[in-house]
DNA sequence: TCAAACCTAGAGTATATACTCTAATCACAA
DNA sequence: TTGTGATTAGAGTATATACTCTAGGTTTGA
């Protein structure tokens, strides 16, 4: 692999691991055994990496958030939408972590976000639209409906930040794909009361595979009482 | 004024104009006039800092967060709530911006905070069951009610950074109080479905009143499309 | 085969940051 | 007045961080 390509990866791994604001640019090369030197050769700077894991992210979600316009959407399409997108989340889940700093010290990315979220809330409402046409919710008044599509990209976009505050310090209930994936549990919360009651059982059926198991975890615990 | 008290005060003033992550201790005496022995004369660091200006948020929250369990509750009541959270998120905004980064270098605050939340999210679930006794809501199952007030609090805490990242680079529509509180419009969606009939009306009008307001403003226009 | 383009090492630097230390000053009670 | 404890100034330090510079090695293509 390309030095250029590995160093991207090692960031992203790393930012994961330990969040961007905890990773140095040494760090990155010390991790890969180059030189700073070397990274400074391929990057001209922190952001510019960043930047460039963005790309990839963006590129990855608009690759799963192709909304098929011709045609009404399934609850099969909506579960893959949600699938898929936890997974991205998960992938590059240092980046919403950090987000508001990274959009203030890169001026192109802060641009570049501001569209993404646009065009992500925009296919979040022609999910919903695919759906009333395909008879799985009912059909809204427009300003409803980007009203909840805002919702669930706010739930979506924060579920692991959540999931990083809400546990403890050990390391026994460490947020995982597994946990982050309870985030689908919320949204489909969101999406319950407007479901047509032919689907209401199916949905619940589906939502409880992403229910938090109760045995007595700390963020189980946190969603009944303390 | 106290100087420990004036430290808390300017460090908080600067943190919510800057960010945590943009403010040394040494601005935080500088802007002061004081000397940076001073300010390590009453504070062992810039964690405790933080951690007492915590402690202040918790109170604030904690004082309007009391539900009282003696009688059914209003709209009134739940719109104060929610007014009064806002001011609260709002005074308080850095906190909930470098949040993951505050917890993993305190585990004191680690802790405190997960406490936080457990309470808040139990408040959240108080009210919407007075809401319930009072008749202004559906009652609803233990566990849906769980999932929505955990959705309530997703909105809430991360409305802040939504406002930020959704807005350009321009100080035009720089986030404000009044914007912040475009958060109650997007609580108030959560909560339409589940309203009793009579009860519609008034809380769509309500609703109303923190709506966007349309004029072609960047972060409406993130509403709709663009 | 040879030069140009590409890549890499690694020492080094300017700046920032959290924090320390010592000596001085202030407030105030005896 | 004087002594004592609380407060403050301000120079200073160890460390970290993003990034630079030079010199040397490697590939590639003509």
């Amino acid at each position: 692999m390309k030095t250029r390509d590995k160093i991207i990866l090692a960031s992203l791994e790393l930012f994961n691991e330990r969040g961007e604001r905890n990773v140095t640019t040494n760090h990155i090369a010390a991790h890969l055994a180059i030189s700073p030197g070397n990274l400074y050769y391929h990057f001209r700077n922190k952001s510019d990496i960043i930047y460039e894991i963005f790309l990839e992210y963006e590129k990855l979600v608009n690759y799963y958030l192709q909304i098929p316009d011709d045609r009404p959407l399934t609850l099969e399409d909506m579960m893959f939408y949600l699938e898929s997108v936890f997974d991205g989340l998960w992938s590059y889940r240092f980046f919403h972590r950090d987000l508001e700093f990274l959009l203030d010290s890169d001026e192109r990315l802060r641009e570049d976000y501001r569209k993404f979220t646009s065009r992500c809330l925009d296919a979040i409402g022609q999910i919903f639209n695919g759906l009333a046409d395909g008879g799985v919710i009912e059909a809204q008044p427009p300003e409803l409906r980007s009203a909840m599509s805002l919702n669930v990209w706010l739930v979506v976009t924060n579920w692991m930040a959540f999931l990083k505050t809400a546990h403890g310090s050990d390391l026994s209930d460490q947020p995982s794909i597994h946990k982050l994936k309870q985030g689908i549990y919320q949204v489909l919360t969101l999406e319950l009361p407007y479901l047509m009651p032919e689907y209401r059982e199916t949905v619940l059926a589906l939502r409880d595979k992403y229910r938090p198991e109760l045995p007595e975890t700390r963020s189980s615990r946190l969603l009944t009482s303390e």
